[in-house]
DNA sequence: TGATTATGTTTACACCGTACACATATTATG
DNA sequence: CATAATATGTGTACGGTGTAAACATAATCA
């Protein structure tokens, strides 16, 4: 099949859509050998191509990062969002989980993670497209405080900011997962995902006494 | 001065410490460029000697940017003391300042934030002394979140999982931050410093419903 | 003083990002 | 259909990078 297919932008004339299989190299390499292994190079022999070629579909390096990244965003949005279970749970619980969900989305992809937060592209001069997938992924978290807050699950207050509080949380403990960068009492001391839930729960409860006592 | 001291193993003999040198000009050279610009032979011609010269001092690049993690970490830990005034205050405050100190640390040395955290350096096989840095830098915060819970001000609990919330919440904030990758209605809304008081307000006194309001 | 060690230089190699000129396949246009 | 324009890929080239090896020299030690 798909031998007559002129008319279709999306795979290109010659190698039949280099500008994904870039990607999906630049992936491998960013797994098995971290950022240091991503390069254009590389990338284009995996693909197959000459090494100049992957300049006709990415300005240079960055872009390529970029475009990973905006993936990654992609794929984080998608497990955040899968992370609220169908029937609509205590928005407590709900937060919990996306947290979780937050977590292994980085244990399970560290390279992801690399490329989207490891300041390998300098999001400030990034395409509109990266900074829209990154909005998207934390705004799945601010429409469930929202949502919460509106509920009355959550204390009245500036959503922003708590959601911020949230996900700072989660992503700072991400990353320090990910880097390997835990103190040594917590490194290994509980499952990744018994301390997150730990971490919710403080958020949600307070640490400061005089707060209630957290439920479960 | 100092024509005659050949018996100070601190610098050494011809070129004066050079290895103090490297690690000057890689922090320079980091903070000028950022993660890409730092590379061993352009810190041995910053440091006046030819570009093998560095690996006399330093087994590797990874040896050199461990090399200037651990200065960071000294440099964090120090701003994390020097965050509590020297009249005891309350804890909570006392939590807040040294988060604010986190945060503006970040700020001011987004170059060590990258080298420390940003995956540059593979922590589980740097040296040791680098993980005893950042050890000692989390220990700051933890030994005041023991010190809370044992004066009653914090909730009675797990030190380590409430000083890791805190930890995280920060370390979260402080990377997006640095990294420009706060969603848009936070980017420039408040300072840094408002929104991290915020946080911690919000870890402080949790953002469940039905816990105390918060008291400022 | 002579040997050893610490430190620095030179040379060399493979790899990298990227620019440029060129080739070719597709598409558009007369 | 012929031909021009464009999209895509190749080859070559240049400067920069990490790092290894051989060599040179300065400091220290026996």
């Amino acid at each position: 099949m798909a031998i007559r297919v002129p008319k279709k932008p999306a795979h290109a004339y010659q190698h039949g859509n280099l500008r994904h299989a870039l990607i999906q190299a630049g992936l491998r390499l960013l797994s098995e050998g971290g950022v240091a292994n991503l390069s254009l190079r590389a990338a284009a022999q995996l693909a197959g191509v000459s090494h100049a070629a992957p300049y006709r579909h990415f300005a240079d390096k960055e872009a390529l990062v970029a475009a990973i990244a905006e993936e990654g965003f992609a794929l984080l949005t998608a497990a955040l969002q899968a992370s609220t279970p169908p029937t609509p749970a205590a928005f407590a619980k709900r937060l919990a989980e996306m947290a979780v969900a937050y977590v292994n989305f980085a244990l399970a992809h560290p390279a992801y993670l690399r490329v989207i937060f490891g300041g390998v592209v300098d999001k400030e001069h990034a395409p509109q497209s990266l900074r829209i997938a990154g909005e998207t992924a934390y705004g799945v978290l601010r429409t469930l405080v929202a949502d919460g807050v509106a509920a009355g699950a959550f204390r009245a207050g500036d959503v922003d900011e708590m959601a911020l509080s949230c996900w700072s949380m989660v992503h700072g403990f991400g990353m320090l997962l990910s880097d390997r960068a835990l103190p040594p009492p917590l490194c290994e001391a509980v499952t990744a995902e018994a301390m997150t839930r730990s971490l919710v729960k403080h958020l949600l409860g307070g640490i400061e006494s005089g707060a209630p006592p957290t439920k479960s």
